[in-house]
DNA sequence: CAGTATTACATAACGGCGATATGTTTTAAG
DNA sequence: CTTAAAACATATCGCCGTTATGTAATACTG
């Protein structure tokens, strides 16, 4: 299908390696198969961001509850970087706007992946019920955190997050002052996001040793 | 100068604009000004890179020091967004890393702007000095703000920030979760902030009857 | 001063891009 | 079988960044 080859040559080749001729070559066909099937270059990043935000909900959906509902937040923020990490370019056309030259997303293509802040909204839910958290809105709690890390992982991505400030240090303390911030005890908090970690851990040797990695890039 | 001429392009007609013979069309000179002068589009881009990064220096050195650090801390974020929302065009090439297709920054450009965090880590020393913050790294603290302040712009400037959830509230809440983060008490950091939207309004009235404004687009 | 080397500029061309128009082939419906 | 619709291929248009080539202006040097 075109959008598995679009989907592989972005992954690695980048963004300049989705063109409609490349794309021609690539399948075999001619440049017209892009504007038949999709209506122009427009459409088919339109399907890039979809499948963007699916592989986004994959992750998030991938966490498990617990009894600590911070932690399950916290590995929650480690899954939306895991997926932006193993898609980098993916996540640069879902969310760089103008990425891929002059090609405008409408704005139900940028409001389509909202719907994976329900999984953000569901746990800080948790958190208010179980007390861990100020009982205030839990969408607005969501759309922090979502800004914040979206923020980290945007400039870990532009190599933007160097030694000794790199990007793994800058995100463990952001996950930390996330849940802080939103009411948590500072000790609490941190016990919660190292135990995150180590589910982390055990979640990417498990499926490390499964070979059910997403995407590759390099 | 050729420079000015690519900035107002950007600011009035974004990216797109920028082309090697939209300039020449722009200067009355042909295609080859841009390669004698900055070797190329790339040069071109990283000397708007530059002017970018001035430009936000400009804004947060106009932040004055008060006895509340706090305050002022929150005021650097309402100025870095201030900055980001009257150059929109010109923050995506800061960090939207290829907002124009194929213009890969350098390193070295990449992390030119670094300076402009020395502001926020001079204020966050001197929140630690005042008691507000918990005495950690101030740098780190620095990198926290940046990041999720630059989530939150970047959300906004994509779109993806609509009401209720807009970005105005959500930036609220962001600068408040912040200070709370890194150690300040709910209730100081709420009049904090409180403080600093009020001083900000004062600052825009002010220099928006000098017209002093850097730069206005559509 | 003359002579020269460097820089700035204009023109034309190359390859690649998204997009369109037109005609042809394949597919599916009646 | 007939025909309407979808998919495809080819050629072309107007952009783009970039390069090569030749020319005019400038600055440096003896």
């Amino acid at each position: 299908m075109l959008v598995d080859i679009a989907a592989r040559l972005l992954a690695e080749e980048g963004p300049q390696a989705l063109s409609t001729r490349r794309l021609a070559t690539e399948a075999d066909s001619s440049t017209m198969a892009v504007y038949t099937h999709f209506g122009g270059m427009s459409g088919l990043v339109r399907e890039m961001v979809h499948e963007g935000f699916a592989r986004l909900q994959r992750h998030l959906t991938h966490v498990r509850q617990t009894d600590d509902p911070v932690a399950d937040m916290a590995l929650l923020g480690r899954a939306y970087r895991h997926n932006a990490l193993a898609n980098p370019h993916l996540y640069a056309v879902m969310f760089g706007g103008s990425s891929l030259a002059g090609f405008s997303l409408t704005e139900e293509d940028r409001q389509h992946g909202r719907y994976t802040l329900g999984n953000v909204v569901k746990c800080a839910t948790r958190c208010f019920e179980a007390g861990r958290f100020r009982a205030e809105d839990a969408e607005l709690v969501a759309h922090q955190m979502w800004s914040a890390i979206h923020g980290l992982v945007t400039l870990e991505l532009g190599d933007y997050l160097i030694a000794p400030y790199d990007a793994d240090r800058c995100f463990e303390a952001q996950l930390t002052a996330l849940m802080v911030s939103s009411g948590d005890a500072l000790d609490a908090a941190a016990s919660s996001v190292a135990l995150s970690r180590e589910r982390m851990r055990d979640e990417v040797e498990a499926s490390g040793a499964a070979g059910e990695e997403p995407a590759a890039e390099g």
